[in-house]
DNA sequence: TGTTATTGTAACATATTGTTACAATAATAC
DNA sequence: GTATTATTGTAACAATATGTTACAATAACA
């Protein structure tokens, strides 16, 4: 990671022009659903973590690699979901200003003001198992409650409704990869993930069946945690 | 379209560089399932159809448009489904050969040489309803029955293969806005193309059942073929 | 040894899907 | 007309899956 702030940015030559990616980080941490939004030095300027593709490097180890430098999380299994390629979702303005406010010669990083077309992946993470640092180009990373976030830059925002959407297609199957929950966790605790993130409630007793039903739950020791009640067991994913 | 074989290409000048679009056009008559694949001039090379994006178009407005241009068909219903990236996917041998066998200068046309990175859209439709033109720069272009595909250039049976899953998973939700039945159909029609896309047999009770379940199909008159047994009923999808 | 909160499961009701059976035809042959 | 044939529409029952209620099995603590 690069922390001087007048260092020079991205190099024309280096990377593949008009092609950007962004990321929707969602963090849970049993009881609460975020996402990851990074501010720009003195812009004002909230935004998802994103970057470009090198010439010499593929989509994929561009995203996972820009992610990690960007936020610091390393080990995302990040799953690519839409591309976005509207005319009008690429700001200029907002570009020459982070530029600006970096000390980055606008004339040296003209391609970065250009057109850009931008993939998006998403990842679902445990957020009390990571601590992100932001990258020299960001005042602070922080973690939003969906409800709470500020106004994201250009399409972002709806970048971040594109994900939960297909986040919430595919939850059933794409849980188990994701490190969404510690490595043991409780039926209480998987549940709550199904509830925030399906934006919805689930009996207790269906719930429980449903999911021991599909097979793919180990049960382990009991979790006691000094409550005065029935302790529950911890589960972790079957790995296939 | 342009017809005349030695017009210049596409210009660098005019185009967003390293990003394409390929089109997985699936067909169906009823009976079959196919796919639409274009044969470069002289070159043996097989591909799916697809372009490039205009600086000052969206992409999807050029995915639409470009489809239509090399394949002749309108109104699509196109449906992105999945962005390829790798760093070996690109061929510029394949793409160096296409140019010199329609007489367009190499040169003037270096940047198609380099490396592209595709977003990749499928459509489903009626075979029968259309009528495929190949553009000026493929000799023929023609439906394929999947297992009968000829070998296709850089990643498009890759391509073809994840059109393929998506199309699964998203059968039921996508069916409605495909054009891939006729206006009005049968339940045996239906079913048809259920089992071809899914690759499975239903009952055929059940599979009625369920789909008269879904309260998305609107009843009509009778057809009647002249088959010795009860006539089917018709049915559409409801427009909501 | 109660009391309390929470968990694991059984038991039953309801809904969905799988399977079998059969009546209702269109066309045709007689 | 009437019998024959192939196919369709639906009912009836069985097997699964899901929704709901009830209750016993605990951990911790008073």
């Amino acid at each position: 990671m690069n922390t001087d702030k007048h260092s020079l940015g991205p190099k024309k030559e280096d990377y593949l022009s008009h092609i950007a990616f962004d990321s929707v980080i969602f963090g849970f941490n049993g009881k609460q659903l975020k996402i990851l939004v990074l501010e720009y030095q003195n812009t004002g300027l909230f935004a998802l973590p994103g970057g470009f593709v090198k010439r010499n490097e593929s989509l994929k180890d561009a995203v996972t690699k820009g992610v990690m430098e960007r936020t610091g999380i390393e080990d995302l299994y990040l799953e690519q979901f839409h591309t976005f390629g509207d005319l009008d979702r690429f700001d200029s303005k907002a570009m020459e200003r982070i530029l600006e406010m970096n000390g980055l010669d606008i004339k040296a990083h003209e391609w970065l003001l250009d057109r850009f077309i931008s993939i998006a992946y998403y990842a679902l993470i445990n957020f009390e198992e990571v601590n992100p640092i932001p990258d020299s180009l960001a005042d602070s990373i922080e973690w939003y409650s969906l409800d709470e976030l500020p106004p994201l830059m250009m399409d972002h925002e709806e970048i971040v409704q594109k994900a939960l959407e297909t986040i919430r297609e595919n939850l059933d199957k794409k849980l188990l990869g994701m490190n969404l929950l510690p490595t043991k966790f409780t039926m209480k605790e998987l549940q709550n993930a199904y509830e925030k993130i399906m934006g919805e409630t689930f009996k207790r007793t269906a719930f429980q069946r449903r999911m021991l039903a599909t097979k793919s739950l180990v049960r382990h020791e009991k979790l006691f945690t000094g409550g005065a009640h029935r302790a529950p067991y911890l589960y972790s994913f079957k790995i296939k």
